[in-house]
RNA sequence: GGGCAGGUAGAUCAGCUGGAAGAUCGCUACCUUGGCAUGGUAGAGGCCGGGGGUUCAAAUCCCCCCCUGUCCA
């Protein structure tokens, strides 16, 4: 890279001067004269207190400054996107604001809602979480300013000039900053396949916004030119905020009432002096390990002449505060941007900040729901995003719900620890292994366990290294994809033209993977888990149907129909029909389940075969078998409704605009143009599937059982149609059935039952007690007759049908001076011999010279021992030598 | 998606170096009391998550599956 990146005539018309900062070696570019590149740690913050701008906003006014500024400079004014990234697969979250227009902006599919743009946009970031509280700059959720320009061929917006120009102008006019204190330093940035020079703006020792010139293109030939240049600017609200206010830390400056409310809850109030230097050593400092933080701290007491512990004192508290109104910012627009707390995947996200926030609300002893505190920051937000107003109910909802399973687990975690301890020696610790565990496998933090077993536990400082060392393993190794030809051939739909279409003609086209290729089929192939079409091609059946790209590919029995061939093909249209049933089903199943269950309710997957069909769904607990019924039953109304279906391509942006974000139930939708399919009045959805044209037509459904398949997704089974029927007929058919076996009519069947169930208990019973009194009348006759060695009675027996021989075994030997030998004759014979305690003998080596005749294994305890195996037609002759044997046993 | 922990009586759990299923609470009946709290005695209650395997013998060991919890991407 050099220099000539940056040789921008704007800042050679302005004067700006290029100097090399002697500590970081990076060139930047200034009015003033500065001796450093002014970021830390080559300079400290210099603004707290002193604000380089000439008014303090809030962060709402500062977004509205931002956001009207770029609006007076010819930027279209652009909403904010779900900061749950539906329409990419390659991430769960919106981590900047270029996110919203990877991929389709970027690689030329779709036009951007306005070029050049401007927007505010919500973004999570979780790398740094163990920052947030500690630096006064960290967070999870941050609002990325922005102005965008995507330049392409004989359409150029604007670039590098005028990007570092509206830059300079709003930090300078708008803002009011002296031009002097302004630094651009050159930087290099690269992401995402993308690389391009760029420019960090750093004001009185913060990095207020980065400009990047995305103008290169990684490819496996090198770094070559992109045919779209890209600004990408990105501007922190946050950072922005505080620096107009000049408090000290971020924290302060944007957390508003809520930070508020929470200091006055906590009797908080710090001195200020004292933020202010934690702030300025926090913000030169990268805070990585436990070990840095404290070091932080030690800086920290040193330079304003205090004790560590009392810091500690003063910072603790406020730390913990802000963690809370972080998080639950986060929270607030995760919730409602459809995350559904669970264990998985972008659910454990929003899982981890209810716990992180809710272990600060402890350690703070605060008497509060989080909810409470989430409420308040959608009072803070809900004129900014009034979608949250809509939401409120849902959103406090579901923290409610997460908030009490964390005290569930805690409360195990309580049991747990309780039980471990009482196993400790006098005076021992609990090993690291245990602790670990308590918190890798029952989610219980060392410091909460500590609080439940203060003297038994000690926490290791490097405790989460040694947590991370027990997850590393090597990664498993990728499969490679099959190669298929680069350019495929392309397929008319003539289904989406017209779902009724059973007969048609093509031409075969191309053969692709065994399979043919037509310029046209009514074939409906696999896809947004529907399952594909059947039918014939030229009287040939046809097995599947699958979609690769813009080819459609036919595989038939038998011999492919050559290429260029003209093929007739038929579409059997009852498997056909009954797959749009349960296609359209699904979108009503969701639809419905949304407005019974809130907001979150989202599809998580769906399939849909003939014969069945089953919708997942985003939902925190399985549904009770009322709201299966009323799902049901509300369902079933909308069918009745007879409402319509209408299916149009739009344009994107235009669909987007009319229906939202919630298109994307399916997942990311590629292209320019979409398919909207929409149920008037109750959902739409991006969908390539084959529906009904009126709700009626799905005919009656049923939902067979619902289903939590993973912590956050429920999975409705579900029929349709003719499958609705045969479903009914079918247990119908059970119903009756089982009337005749039991010769009562169905309403019968219960109370039956019933009898049936108590009947065999009772005759259980009665054998139990029959058998009980066969043994004793056994056991009486066996004691009467044994003969004896010296004073020891010695009972061989072999057991007779009906005779329980462990229970005879143990009563045996429950008579003083006997010992019991009785065989259990059958395809694998035992033998068990039992003593009473008076009596010397090990039964063990007296059963194991018994076992030797017949050949089997056998073992137990010195009272008791029991063997088997080995030849079975033996079992007499090893009982013929048993009084032998325990007579030489007990002598001996 | 990966790792870890767990699934035994209505509840909470023990048993898991293979050898005759247990404790506590709760439940039922009776005794104690003028009545209640309580105390005492007896009793009911178990496909030891499901399926395979090893073994003479599996709650216990091995494999697969299901369910629950949890940590991490």
């Amino acid at each position: 890279m050099t220099g000539s990146e940056f040789d921008l005539a704007f800042f050679k018309e302005q004067g700006f001067k290029r100097t090399q900062c002697p500590k970081c070696k990076r060139y930047f570019w200034s009015l003033g004269d500065w001796a450093t590149c002014g970021e830390p740690p080559c300079e400290e913050y210099t603004f707290i207190g002193h604000s380089p701008m000439n008014q303090r906003l809030t962060l709402h006014e500062m977004r509205e400054a931002y956001l009207s500024f770029f609006e007076e400079n010819g930027h279209g004014r652009v909403k904010r996107y779900p900061i749950v990234a539906r329409w990419r697969d390659d991430v769960f979250f919106t981590q900047a604001s270029i996110y919203d227009f990877q991929p389709w902006v970027l690689n030329g599919v779709i036009e951007p809602p306005f070029n050049p743009l401007t927007i505010s946009q919500t973004c999570v970031r979780f790398n740094d979480i163990d920052n947030v509280g500690k630096t006064g700059r960290h967070f999870t959720f941050f609002e990325m300013c922005a102005h965008h320009a995507f330049n392409k061929e004989g359409r150029f917006i604007y670039f590098k000039d005028r990007t570092v120009e509206l830059c300079h102008r709003f930090f300078t006019e708008r803002l009011g900053t002296d031009p002097g204190k302004m630094r651009y330093v050159e930087e290099w940035w690269e992401g995402g396949g993308n690389a391009g020079p760029c420019v960090e703006v750093i004001l009185d020792g913060v990095e207020v916004a980065t400009l990047v010139f995305m103008m290169y293109r990684d490819t496996p030939e090198g770094r070559k030119p992109m045919e779209m240049t890209v600004v990408d600017t990105g501007y922190g609200l946050e950072r922005m905020t505080w620096v107009s206010q000049g408090v000290s830390s971020a924290y302060e400056a944007v957390f508003g009432p809520v930070v508020e409310w929470l200091k006055g809850l906590a009797c908080v109030r710090p001195d200020p002096l004292v933020l202010t230097e934690y702030s300025k050593v926090a913000g030169a400092t990268n805070m990585r390990t436990a070990a840095d933080v404290r070091r932080i701290r030690e800086t920290t007491a040193e330079r304003i002449g205090i004790g560590y512990e009392e810091l500690m004192r003063t910072v603790a508290p406020l730390e913990d505060i802000y963690v809370i109104c972080d998080h639950s910012r986060a929270l607030m627009l995760m919730l409602n941007d459809g995350v559904v707390p669970s264990n998985v995947r972008e659910g454990y996200f929003a899982r981890m900040l209810v716990r992180r926030a809710l272990r600060s609300i402890r350690s703070l002893d605060l008497d509060i729901r989080l909810a409470e505190v989430v409420s308040r920051q959608i009072d803070h937000f809900q004129d900014i995003f009034p979608e949250l107003r809509e939401n409120r109910e849902d959103i406090l909802g579901l923290v409610q719900v997460e908030e009490d399973r964390y005290f569930e687990t805690l409360g195990r975690g309580k049991q747990l620890v309780d039980r471990l301890v009482k196993d400790l020696r006098e005076g021992e610790k609990l090993p690291v292994e245990r602790l670990i565990e308590l918190y890798d496998s029952h989610g219980l933090n060392p410091e909460i366990a500590k609080e439940f077993a203060p003297d038994r536990i000690d926490v290791p400082d490097n405790f989460y290294i040694q947590v991370a060392a027990r997850h590393e393993r090597p990664e498993a190794a990728t499969e490679a994809s099959g190669d298929r030809p680069e350019r495929m051939p392309e397929t008319r739909m003539l289904y989406y033209e017209d779902p009724e279409l059973v007969e048609f003609e093509g031409t075969v086209i191309a053969e692709v993977d065994g399979g043919v290729v037509l310029d046209q089929t009514a074939f409906y192939p696999e896809g947004g888990g529907q399952e594909w079409d059947l039918g014939t091609l030229d009287g040939k059946k046809v097995c599947r149907v699958i979609k690769i790209k813009t080819a459609i590919v036919h595989f038939v029995e038998g011999e492919n129909p050559r290429i260029g061939a003209k093929v007739r093909g038929t579409i059997d249209l009852e498997r056909r029909q009954q797959l749009m049933r349960h296609h359209t089903a699904a979108h009503l199943i969701n639809g419905v389940a949304r407005t019974l269950f809130g907001n979150h309710v989202w599809q998580a997957g769906a399939h849909k075969a003939v014969d069945q069909a089953r919708l997942d769904i985003t939902h925190f607990e399985n549904l009770s078998t009322e709201q299966r019924d009323l799902l049901e039953r509300e369902v079933n109304r909308v069918v009745l409704q007879d409402r319509p279906v209408h299916i149009q391509f739009m344009q994107r942006d235009q669909a987007e605009r009319l229906h939202g974000y919630r298109l994307y139930q399916g997942g990311a939708v590629p292209g320019k143009v979409i398919r909207v399919v929409e149920v008037e009045g109750l959902d739409a959805e991006a969908c390539g599937g084959l529906h009904c044209s009126h709700t009626g037509m799905v005919g009656p459904v049923r939902i067979a059982r619902t289903k939590r398949i993973q912590d956050g997704v429920v999975r409705i089974e579900y029929t349709a149609g003719m499958a609705a029927v045969a479903g009914m007929q079918a247990d119908k058919r059970l119903v009756e059935g089982l009337g005749d076996m039991l010769n009562v009519p169905a309403e019968g069947l219960p109370e039956a039952v019933g009898r049936l169930q108590e009947e065999l208990r009772e005759q259980r019973k009665g054998i139990e007690r029959l058998s009980a009194a066969l043994n004793e009348l056994s056991v009486k006759a066996l004691v009467g007759s044994a003969p004896k060695v010296g004073p020891v009675r010695v009972v061989v027996h072999e057991a007779l049908p009906g005779e329980d021989p462990e229970e005879m075994s143990k009563r045996l030997a429950s008579v003083p001076g006997t010992v019991a030998v009785i065989g259990v004759p059958g395809e694998r014979a035992r033998l068990l011999v039992s003593r009473s305690s008076d009596v010397k003998l090990d039964c063990r080596k007296a059963l194991k010279r018994m076992m030797a005749v017949m050949g089997g294994g056998g073992g137990g305890k010195p009272d008791f021992a029991q063997g088997g195996g080995g030849d079975a037609s033996r079992l007499r002759d090893a009982l013929a030598g048993a009084f032998e044997i325990i007579s030489k046993e007990i002598e001996g």
